[in-house]
RNA sequence: GGCCCCGUAGCUCAGUCGGAUAGAGCAGCUGCCUUCUAAGCAGCAGGUCAGAGGUUCGAAUCCUCUCGGGGUCACCA
């Protein structure tokens, strides 16, 4: 049940029978109206601003039409009020049993209330991670990893049917460089004395393991061969080594991808889909030979003025066209990433939403060129930046792990201060912005910790109900008992604050979903918790608004229906955050 | 220099695909409180939404320009 769309229906319904009186030709564009919740409380329950979008077809002043609409709104059914007001907006109070409504939708339809059906199956794919398998996660992967992973469940939530994927970079010089490193370590597990690693080459502890398991393996062998034997081979160890390790990493904040994609596989197969996808987007005229201007601003050094194999990105959007192959002949990352997205494509997904970090944000423009080639019009990409996060310690930067090359890993943060510390605060700020993750405020229980007080309120809500049933032995607290509650009697503005603010929740899911926004899921959350926390309080000094009432079961009862709708959202919601609701915190 | 993101209260940030008098938390000030579960509560004060134009019934939101911060800039991934 989502009231707003229940009453922009009722709305538009109204609209047209009222066109219809006052004889007004032609279609309305009604997909203009609006139904919101109001932001004042005073202006009601709905705000309705089609008599301001729809003046001029009536050809009515706003005001005018509004009182005539509002007229018509009034005898619609649980509508208590219709005002006019401000340049033309119809508020709309409704009947407090319209939505107390609610609790018995959430009841009937447990932890799906809130699901959604926007995705109407469309299939999504979630590229996100795609770290490097060059050495651990750092802690802006993350960030990347969090949101990419709450934002597949809330697709999923609302309808669509989301694949989630890791593209895994396992071509191109950075996994030569890894296979080199890997190399020296193999080296050093046999004995030789390697000294300082070199500069260029990955120095991180991380690799011993994977030089001593090659010894292992492979004994001496490997020592004598040139370069083109050991490498692919040592390459491929090294490789699958550091996926172990990300999925281990991955693993520790709760995340699952549903496909590891090889870039390698995409010109090593049978065909090589690269070149297939070259040879696509040149029959359609997408590609040509030519020269590129060299870059304007700082001048490059080893500018080479060469004929190249270029896209027509500026005929989608982008500044300037992009080079598909290198001066050795290979392709560029770009190239395969385009066959990479054609075979997404292909695969029948029509919405891709990539999740990248924010330092790619100049690779946007020219990836959604080559979708826009790829889809012609049928799929769209959307690319989400996720920002910077900033490690703090009680506000103070923490200093880089030398073990880890020179960076905080992810497993050590998640290690200290727990996955739900991490999912959360990387989900209560927009992917857009850049992020202050303080170790020590995280794992306080305290207001100011945003993680801590959600899941609070849950284990607050389940507590209750908990000392309900020891309060009031003869209480039903089944479902059906809670069905039969006399939910009529939760009369108190808090208690009704907090019943609206459910009934908001599944219009929020499908915004939330519709925008790719996780964070709202978070905001939302903390909202309702504030109110919940603060209807507590309340009781402090006005016991009759206490949630257990000894002598009275009946509202007791009514009040564990709203108590349980608080639960279940805050357990739906923290669920598509990936953060557990915990039934008790001691 | 081009492009992208950001700029909202002293601080950290929300702000509903354009809606009404721009919100929350922290910090500050005033009073109260020690718990049905342990985060204390209520109130006050705090704003040229970086700035200037434009679009329209209406702009923090959309467009243009300026200023400030960050990112990025063939042949890396």
């Amino acid at each position: 049940m989502n009231p707003f769309a229940l009453f922009a229906d009722r709305v538009r319904a109204a609209v047209t029978a009222l066109a219809a009186e006052s004889g007004v030709a032609g279609a309305l564009d009604l997909s203009k109206i609006a139904v919101e919740p109001p932001r004042e409380e005073a202006h009601g329950d709905l705000a309705v601003n089609a008599a301001m979008v729809l003046a001029r077809d009536f050809k009515a002043k706003p005001r005018e039409l509004a009182e005539r609409l509002a007229k018509k709104l009034g005898e619609l059914p649980d509508v208590k009020k219709v005002e006019v007001a401000g340049p033309g907006f119809i508020n709309i109070s409704l009947d407090p049993a319209f939505w107390l409504r609610v609790l018995g939708a959430i009841i009937d339809t447990g932890a799906d209330f809130g699901r959604a059906a926007i995705g109407k199956g469309e299939r999504v794919n979630v590229e996100y991670v795609s770290a490097n398998p060059t050495g651990p996660m750092h802690v802006g992967h993350g960030r990347g990893a969090v949101f990419g992973d709450a934002l597949a469940n809330l697709l999923a939530f609302a309808g669509y049917d989301v694949t989630r994927e890791y593209y895994v970079n396992d071509a191109g010089a950075q996994v030569d460089v890894l296979a080199r490193s890997a190399f020296l370590r193999y080296r050093e597990a046999l004995g030789d004395k390697i000294g300082e690693i070199p500069e260029g080459l990955y120095p991180g502890d991380y690799l011993i393991p994977v030089g001593k398991a090659l010894a292992e393996q492979h004994g001496r062998d490997l020592l004598q061969k040139p370069d083109e034997v050991w490498l692919p081979v040592v390459r491929a160890a090294a490789i699958d080594a550091m996926m172990d390790m990300i999925r281990d990493d991955l693993e520790s904040l709760a995340i699952r991808h549903d496909v590891f994609f090889s870039e390698r596989s995409l010109s090593s197969g049978a065909v090589d889909k690269v070149a297939a996808t070259i040879e696509d987007l040149r029959k359609a005229g997408h590609i040509y030979e030519g020269r590129l201007p060299p870059p304007k601003g700082a001048p490059v050094e080893d500018w080479e003025d060469r004929e190249q194999t270029l896209f027509r990105a500026t005929d989608f959007g982008d500044d300037v066209d992009r080079p598909l192959m290198k001066s050795d002949g290979s392709y560029t990352y770009f190239a395969a990433d385009i066959a990479y997205h054609r075979d997404k494509i292909e695969r029948g997904f029509t919405t891709l939403i990539d999740v990248w970090g924010a330092d790619h944000g100049g690779y946007v423009k020219r990836m959604s060129a080559a979708v826009a080639a790829l889809g012609g019009g049928k799929v769209t990409l959307d690319v989400k930046l996720c920002q910077l996060v900033r490690l703090l310690r009680a506000g103070e930067p923490v200093k880089m792990s030398k073990r880890a090359g020179d960076f905080v890993t992810l497993r050590e943060v998640v290690d200290e201060v727990g996955k739900d510390p991490v999912r959360f605060m990387m989900l209560f700020r927009k992917n857009d912005a850049t992020l202050d993750f303080d170790l020590a405020k995280v794992i306080e229980q305290s207001r100011e910790n945003p993680v801590f007080y959600v899941q609070y309120a849950h284990a607050r809500a389940k507590s209750v109900l908990r000392n309900m049933a020891e309060a009031l032995p003869g209480l039903d607290l089944s479902p059906s008992g809670l069905r039969s509650a006399p939910v009529e009697r939760l009369t108190d503005e808090g208690e009704l604050r907090m019943v609206k603010r459910l009934a908001q929740w599944p219009r929020l899911v499908e915004q939330a979903a519709a925008a790719h926004e996780p964070h709202r899921i978070a905001f939302f959350l903390h909202e309702l918790a504030s109110e919940f926390h603060t209807h507590w309080n309340r009781g402090n000094d006005l016991p009759y608004l206490r949630f257990i009432m000894p002598d009275d079961s009946i509202l007791t009862l009514a009040r564990a229906a709203l108590v349980h709708g608080v639960a279940a959202v805050l357990a739906s919601g923290l669920a598509i955050l990936g953060v557990r609701a915990p039934e008790e915190m001691r």
